[in-house]
DNA sequence: AATGCGGGGAT
DNA sequence: ATCCCAGCATT
């Protein structure tokens, strides 16, 4: 959906007085709300990425104890300010920080940059820090587009883009600056963010007490729980395994039918196992495992063959040796010898037909 | 467009 | 256990 689509009928005015009124009745008493000291404000800022409040307030009240000054943090060592950091994580966070303090003290004359393009350039500062900066301390009409924000407006306005990908913090940053007051853009920003944390939280947002309520489309559906949109990155393991393609002397290959649960329940496969270490004789390991498994005395030929194939949560990556059966083994309902052309009956998942066309080859 | 980077609170 | 937090730099 394009911006104009999702502004369309949207009562910006009356959206941006709700918010604001009750954020100015109803905001929170924090240290970094005293001034607009565009030093504390960026302080501040730097702490609170991907850290909640509570967390921050006293490191930041021991931080600036120590650090008063933009000139004192600039020159510290930072070993002191890193010191200062100790327990509160992401530790370049603070390194970056000191960077830039420095690179204002000399090439801007201490004081902090209020264009876009200059502060966006300081160590550290990346879109989200700069709309922010700019607009508490400087009270410039800039996005600072943070997880609250597409939350809060995901909801408002039923934005379905995933909130993962880095194009649709782009697309609510324009947003934005369709509804952002230009009277007071860091009330605007802060109230997103602060109803973001008091009552538009992820897991259930509490829209009976919502000072925005009327204008929320997602209330209005009942879909608050549904958004917003974030596609969870499963990180995809990589299994090691070793296959057979296990012949006999009648030209028959061994399958094996899969459990009834469970990841390609029920459907056929070569003889494989997990492999914990690549490259550790998998020849003896697969002789052990027919074996023991099934009964079966084989001898394992050449590693003819790389199989890759990735599921959407872990990635197979299977060697496939031949092998030559010297005995058949137990019979078993879920263990047969069968030839190519019975193997055309059978169900595989996609890694083993790609072991059958192997063996075709091969025949 | 992904990934690494810390640590902790809420559910 | 999992999610997610006032994200950014690097690749």
């Amino acid at each position: 959906m394009s911006v104009a689509e999702i502004t369309a009928s949207f009562p910006i005015e009356a959206f941006r007085e709700d918010l604001i009124s009750w954020y100015k009745d109803n905001k929170r008493d924090l240290p970094w709300r005293k001034d607009q000291d565009p030093y504390k404000v960026w302080v501040s800022e730097i702490m609170l990425q991907q850290t909640r409040v509570d967390t921050v307030i006293p490191y930041f009240q021991r931080f600036l104890a120590q650090f008063p000054t933009l000139e004192h943090l600039a020159q510290a060592e930072e070993e002191k300010v890193l010191k200062a950091w100790e327990g509160l994580g992401y530790y370049s966070r603070v390194r970056n920080l000191q960077t830039a303090v420095k690179e204002v003290s000399t090439s801007y004359g201490g004081q902090v940059p209020s264009s876009p393009e200059k502060i966006s350039k300081l160590k550290g500062v990346g879109p989200y820090t700069a709309g922010a900066i700019l607009s508490i301390a400087y009270g410039i009409p800039e996005p600072a587009v943070d997880g609250n924000v597409m939350r809060v407006l995901s909801r408002i306005l039923i934005v379905e883009d995933d909130i993962a990908k880095a194009k649709t913090r782009v697309l609510f940053e324009t947003l934005v600056r369709e509804l952002i007051s230009k009277e007071d853009p860091s009330s605007f920003n802060q109230a997103l963010m602060e109803l973001g944390a008091l009552i538009c939280t992820p897991q259930s947002p509490a829209c009976l007490l919502c000072p925005v309520q009327a204008h929320c489309r997602a209330f209005e559906q009942g879909r608050q729980k549904e958004l917003p949109v974030k596609v969870k990155k499963i990180k995809v393991k990589t299994v090691d395994l070793a296959a057979v393609l296990l012949r006999n002397q009648e030209g028959r290959y061994l399958i094996h039918r899969r459990p009834s649960e469970g990841l390609l329940a029920n459907l056929w496969e070569f003889p494989n196992l997990p492999v914990r270490y690549r490259g550790k004789d998998e020849e003896q390991t697969l002789v052990s495992f027919l074996e023991s498994e099934w009964e079966v005395e084989a001898t394992i030929g050449e590693a003819i063959s790389r199989i890759s194939h990735i599921f959407s949560h872990l990635k197979w990556d299977i060697q496939l040796f031949t092998g030559y059966a010297h005995t058949k083994g137990r019979e078993q309902e879920d263990l047969r010898w069968v030839t190519l052309s019975e193997m055309e009956q059978y169900p595989f998942s996609v890694s083993h037909q790609k072991i059958i066309k192997l063996a075709k080859e091969v025949e």
